[in-house]
Formats: C-alpha cells, sequence, structure tokens
DNA sequence: GTCTATATGGAGATAGAC
DNA sequence: GTCTATCTCCATATAGAC
C-alpha cells in the first residue's frame, strides 16, 4: 500500500468515526441537543477536525441519510426478491425500514421537524431528491412483478403514492409513544390491507371517477411550473 | 384616572409593542432568524424589559397564538351566524382563516416546524390545547345547525376530522409556493365539496363499513391510556 | 412594578499553526 | 489532515436604578 493510499485509508477512518460518535449522540440526546463539541469529544478529535470531515451539523445528517440509504437498498432488493404479492411487499418493506430506523426514532424525530420542502434536510427538498426518487423507485418495482392490475392512469402516479402513504406512517410511527409503538403496528395492518384493496378494485369502471379525483388532486399538489388556464378559473 | 390605573395602561402598552415588533420581525423573517435583540430595539426597549413581560421567545409565540383566537373568534362566529349549509359553512371558516393568516404566512412557516405534540408550540400541543378545543368547538357548531344528518358514531369524531382537514389545508397552504397561493384554493375547492358529500353520504347503509373503518382508524391514532387486549392481539 | 445595563455560557463556525 | 485558539452571535439571567 503506498503512503497516499495509506493516508486516504486514515482520513476515511476518521471519518467514519466522527459520524459514528455524531449518530451516537443524536440518538441518545436527538439532533438538536447533541452539539458539534460533544461529537468531537466522544469521536476523539478536536472541533476543528469535525468541521473539516462534515462542513456543518446538517452536513452529518446528510451523511446518515446516505448511509441509510446504502444500508437498506440490499434488504429491500432481497426483499422483494422474497415475496411477491403486492401486500406482502409492501409489509416487508415497511418492516425493514422500520426495524432499520429503531434505534434512530429520537434522531428522526428532530428531523422530521424540517417539513418545509425548501429546508435542505426535509424529505421533500431538493437536496434529498435522489434519495427519495431511488426510494420511490423501489415501490414501482414492488407494484412491477406483482400481479396486480393498475390502470393507466393511476400507474404513473401509484408510487409515489405509496410512498407518501409510507412517509405517513413513519411520521405517526416517529411520535408514537406507545410501548414499543404498537399503535403504529395496528395503524399499518388496518391500513395496509385497504391501501392493496383499492388499488386491486382501482380498475373497476366504477371506480374511474375515483382514479379521475386521485389524478386531479396529485397534479394539484405536484404539479411544477404554471397552473393551466383551465385551473386557473376553476 | 388614578396613578395605579396609568401605570397599568402603560405597562400594556408597552407589552403591546413589544408583541408587535416581535410579530413584524417574525413575518419579516421568520422564528429562527428573529432574535430578541432585534425585537427589543424594534420596540425601543432594552433586552431586559422584553424578557419582563416575555418570559421566553416562545411566549412571544405563545401570545400570537392567544392573541389569534381572540381577533378570529368573533369573526368566525358571525360568519357561523350568517351561514347554514354545512358546505357554505366551512367554505367561510376557511377562508377567514387563511386571509387572517395571509400576512403570517412566513412566521407559521417556522412554527409549523413543530409536529411533534410533545413540543409546547405544536398545535397538537398540551400547552395548545385550550386553542384547539375552543377550535374544534366550531366546527361542532357548524356541523350542530346545519340541517345535515349524521349517525351518531361518526358524530362524536367529525368536528375534530375536520379540523384536521383544516390543519392539513393549512400546511399545504404555509409551503404553498404558488402564486397567491392558488394551489391550495383550488385543493380546497377540489376537496371540500367531496368532503361535504361523503358526510352527507355517511348515513348510508352501505357506507357502515366504511365508517366503522374511520371510528376505529380513530381510536388507534388518538386513543389515550392502555391498548385494550383485542387491539394488541391483533 | 418597570426597565437599563451588563454578564453568562454555549452554540456553530473558522484561521492558521503544526 | 489535524489541532488549538479564537470569533461571532445568540437566548437567557441578573443586579440594581427609577
Amino acid at each position: 500500500m503506498s503512503p497516499k493510499e495509506k493516508a486516504i485509508r486514515k482520513s476515511e477512518a476518521t471519518r467514519a468515526r466522527i459520524l459514528e460518535a455524531a449518530l451516537s449522540l443524536f440518538r441518545k440526546r436527538g439532533f438538536e441537543n447533541a452539539t458539534m463539541r460533544d461529537i468531537a469529544k466522544e469521536a476523539g478529535v478536536a472541533l476543528g477536525a469535525a468541521y473539516y470531515y462534515f462542513h456543518s451539523k446538517e452536513a452529518l445528517v446528510m451523511a446518515f441519510y446516505e448511509r441509510t440509504q446504502i444500508e437498506l437498498s440490499p434488504r429491500l432488493e432481497e426483499a422483494l426478491a422474497k415475496t411477491h404479492g403486492l401486500e406482502e411487499r409492501l409489509r416487508a418493506m415497511l418492516e425493514i425500514k422500520l426495524a432499520y430506523f429503531a434505534p434512530n426514532r429520537k434522531l428522526m424525530g428532530a428531523l422530521s421537524a424540517h417539513i418545509d420542502p425548501q429546508h435542505p434536510l426535509s424529505p421533500f427538498s431538493e437536496a434529498t431528491r435522489a434519495i427519495r426518487e431511488q426510494d420511490i423507485q423501489l415501490f414501482e418495482r414492488a407494484l412491477q412483478d406483482s400481479k396486480t392490475r393498475v390502470p393507466e392512469d393511476l400507474r404513473i402516479h401509484l408510487p409515489r403514492l405509496l410512498w407518501l402513504y409510507q412517509m405517513g406512517l413513519l411520521l405517526f410511527w416517529i411520535y408514537d409513544r406507545s410501548p414499543q409503538q404498537k399503535r403504529t403496528t395496528l395503524l399499518f395492518s388496518k391500513t395496509l390491507s385497504i391501501v392493496v384493496k383499492l388499488i386491486q378494485f382501482s380498475g373497476f369502471p366504477l371506480l374511474r371517477p375515483v382514479r379521475k379525483l386521485v389524478t386531479d388532486l396529485l397534479a394539484i399538489i405536484y404539479g411544477e411550473g404554471e397552473l393551466t388556464v383551465a385551473e386557473e378559473t376553476l
């Protein structure tokens, strides 16, 4: 190993140590109450060193997001490979995520404070777009290979809708103070079967107006750029 | 006027001036970026004086909440007296609120960061309970005198549901970057008629399972204290 | 009771030596 | 790449004048 490679190794180890210390403290005290000083001390480096690796406290959170994505991806892929029905798949996906996030629930509480799509740390922000899109794609795959038939007009939006459903559940879970977050489990089991049934029945001609409503609402909520004339005069 | 009364008058004026300055700065820069120093300076008092009247920065926000309630109440009462149909009433109520909050949209953006029901400033917190309950009561009144028939099992929950619907719309409005928040207007007009229709049809025997579902979900979400055995083994 | 002036302690961040 | 020393800014506290 060249000296240069050795240096890279060392710096990566330091970086990892700092991130680890930060996450440990975030978990224990939440984001706001963990100071950069504490983090540096916990990692055994000087304050300046922590800032050398992570330009800001927020950067630590972004690193956490990215690591989450990297660690979760293979587990979710595996779950998709092993399961087939839509309901079974969605359940597996959410169970994996909840299990993974469980030790970080306190941290996520601090993060979910950022609902504002303008805020970089928000799950709806531009900065987290890549992560979000990748996550939505997993829902698309969950739909694709499952035998569930979905009408064209709804299919485009469904992955995003399922992602929103997931985010709602996660938000509820974060603030669920019942023992072992039992309430979330209940809410999930009660809603999941309904969500799946709704999707399965969505092709029925009778439900066409409902589909129309959903796609209209999504156009209003997500529609980017200008509003159409028709919408403006509504 | 006795000297004592005069003193009270003066202190109230100072208090009002500080609150006014705070709100003005909150509006301009948002909650986080307005400092107590700025507020004191804007009000023409020393920093200590600001803390004499408001024990903390948060106390200023609570005062804003309370003032909002006091100023909005009569306008909402008046709207209820003038209108009759449920749809008409809900529209009037929300229009009044949106118009009232419009100048404070930026401030509300900073505040809506507090979703955590444990956080005092959260609209779901214990500290804001009185305000929230009063607001929910207005929805109850909107339902009561309107001729809309609502089945027993749903009636208990409906005011709270409508309040949640309102909060959802407000949250969307806060982050709605379309010109004049046109998207919110659209979303409101599109959803309101559906909400009202759903309520009107809720008595149909066919919709009984849907009602059951809604009340079950609310029990999970709002249920306080222990979960029942039935729920735990579900 | 009302208010000014000043102090405290801690935060995020950075410059520049090593 | 890493550290020490230091900066700036803030919410909040307090002592004591009026």
